[in-house]
DNA sequence: ATTGCAATTGATAATCATTATCCTTTTGCA
DNA sequence: TGCAAAAGGATAATGATTATCAATTGCAAT
């Protein structure tokens, strides 16, 4: 057992929610995956392990990752919500192409620390923040020319 | 006749558009709202002035703004895209409360630089970006304790 | 082990913002 | 004025996500 399942599994308890073999396999497959992935993208897989298993088991699943703190939800403003490993895996922003979609996760400390302050010097405590960098990948812009 | 809407009808002319009621209509509605707005506040707005416009219409004055320069799209992620003025409103970042909801333009030049320093150290040439900062205002703040 | 029951699941219907379609009405120009 | 093309209005379609509901299952107490 991971430590990501024995977070699951104290989530779990601590919430009085049941330990069942679908909640199981879907984040084991989530687990598995490196990057960002759709709902459903992670129904496609599940479905290759268990075909039984219906896409809103998919869905409810990643709402309780999300709760336990597995997971976190990105949003590129397509219309589709993507999902990606938190435990062990610090906050960062994104830099996608405008190309071939291609994206990269940076973080800069000196721009968090002023983020922080932009915040506060609005009276706000910042909680939390998204920033998605939007521009052409070295590739694409060879292609271009 | 303002320079929105001068920079309108340059735009229609442009692209052989025809200028019609409806769009005029649409856009002197949203040019006199300050802040965002979303597709359907918009159309309930119209309504009042004209019942027979229909919200497609709406929807497709709205494209062509953003298409003309003087409308930007704004996403907080709440399922809602929201327009707001872009002619004479600058670029600019987005504070957010969590608690009621209310929101803050702003902007920080050395962070700016600092997305695009960023960008380039990865090979990326930035064309623009999203930045949403969500936290707590002092209302909200002082109403927690 | 068995039971009782609330939590969970799977299938499917419902939502809701946005788009596409289709037919009618206008518009811009000859 | 007449006409082809563009635009509009009504409405159906879309597509991701959520709600509903009957059937099943996990699990604590027996």
């Amino acid at each position: 057992m991971n430590e990501e399942q024995n977070i699951f599994h104290k989530y779990l308890e601590k919430h009085d929610l049941r330990d069942t073999l679908q909640r199981e396999l879907i984040l084991q497959i989530f687990l598995r995956r490196e990057g960002h992935i759709s709902a459903e993208q992670l129904y496609d897989l599940v479905k290759k392990r268990d075909p039984s298993i219906g896409q809103a088991t998919v869905y409810r699943a990643l709402k309780l990752l999300i709760e336990a703190g597995l997971a976190r939800e990105i949003d590129f403003g397509d219309g589709v919500i993507r999902y990606e490993h938190k435990y062990n895996h610090p906050h960062h922003d994104h830099l996608i192409c405008r190309g071939c979609g291609k994206t990269l996760e940076v973080v800069d400390s000196v721009i968090e620390k002023l983020q922080k302050r932009v915040a506060e010097s609005y009276g706000f405590e910042l909680t939390d923040h998204e920033m998605y960098l939007y521009g052409y990948c070295e590739n694409c812009r060879q292609k271009r020319q």
